[in-house]
DNA sequence: CTGCTTGTTGTACAAGTGTATAATAATGGA
DNA sequence: TCCATTATTATACACTTGTACAACAAGCAG
């Protein structure tokens, strides 16, 4: 008779953690936020429920995780895109949009677990710190190779305000493309994001060049 | 001794499922997807829990309910603005902007109820019609202003590919700022899609002139 | 081999959930 | 005035939820 195999394994505490956090995307994305329970996501790692409460504070500080988590990601998809593109400004912001229009990132069950995020923000503080750190540096990013692409071309514009109106774009598509996919295809959003591009490029959104008074 | 007032007043059908309306999106303002239950809404409406389910088929068939209530009043408040404005496609335009970035469509109230709404899409096929049949007619308004003015200045575009970005700008600006109010203003949201109407009336965008092949 | 640390389990509990049910009573018509 | 209708209540049921807790055992140090 051999050995009786050990009725559970030990984990490092950061290694038990991640495995909860994985869980805990797949719920979001088979069962919403409402279905994501302790007990919901302890099954799904084939770990008893108690153990979610011991390494993290509650569901919520389990969602919060992971949206660092699968956040971090996203924005290393991104970031990733933009550093292996070619040194100039412009290729580097249509890999941007080359990278947001495919998975990992047009991703239905990203979406999912991107809503139950959302739907925390407005009470949790902790939570509207984090977005806020995170959209901030997502921004930042685009908000430099849209100045530089400017001064290339000897054109003014407010790339702060050119950013937030691209990445609101880009998320609107995105979001929508998630959502339903059949109501528009991905090449319609990457037609889209490019157009914006080229109008850019063009010296376009030239009422976005000086300050209101 | 005065007659004892009655212990509740009884309702059209009609009238008692629209007061139950209002206190479902009362409670997803205030405690969100996760704390908008049957009990919670009955005590929001001073009313017994047994009665939500004498009137609606469940939890979530209350809430599509109340998507289709307030998404009407959206779409009146912006129908109305289009209507009223002078009768010119860019000062419709102009007045549908003007409409989307103040209450009540911005509102932080009505983004808790979107976000609940969104996460529905995904598992209810009926949900999933609504939200199409919604966002169509959103989009085919803007999309026949955006071909009247290439008509009228006589240059081509694709004004369904351009109707879809531009709602998913404003979609994306009226999210975040719903989500963070204090990450830009809503001014700032104004000039960003104003800027956009002017690109597009001096005929920018000309990328989106033609189908590819 | 022994003992300690602590990750992990299993269970118990109170509170909250959706739904079904019979009893109640407000209301309009006869 | 009485009756029939049915909106409404109140309650009960089985179930799920988050959290706490003591017991357990895997793995490491000695």
């Amino acid at each position: 008779m051999t050995a009786a195999e050990p009725r559970f394994t030990r984990d490092l505490p950061e290694v038990r953690r991640r495995k909860l956090i994985e869980a805990t995307a797949q719920c979001l994305a088979e069962l919403g936020h409402a279905g994501t329970s302790v007990r919901a996501v302890a099954a799904k790692a084939n770990v008893s429920p108690g153990l979610v409460a011991h390494h993290f504070k509650g569901i919520d500080d389990l969602i919060v995780a992971t949206y660092n988590h699968v956040g971090a990601q996203v924005a290393e998809t991104l970031t990733t895109a933009i550093d292996t593109a070619p040194d100039d400004a412009e290729a580097k912001l249509r890999a941007f949009i080359e990278a947001s229009f495919r998975p990992p990132v047009l991703d239905r069950d990203l979406l999912a677990i991107w809503l139950s995020f959302w739907s925390l923000v407005r009470r949790d503080p902790g939570v509207r710190k984090v977005h806020k750190k995170v959209y901030a540096d997502y921004r930042r990013r685009l908000e430099d190779l849209i100045g530089q692409i400017a001064r290339e071309r000897r054109f003014k514009i407010d790339a702060h305000l050119a950013a937030l109106g691209f990445t609101a774009m880009l998320d609107g598509l995105w979001l929508e493309l998630c959502l339903d996919p059949s109501t528009f295809a991905r090449e319609d959003a990457l037609r889209i994001a490019h157009a914006w591009v080229d109008d850019l490029v063009a010296g376009g959104f030239r009422a976005l060049a000086v300050k209101p008074r």
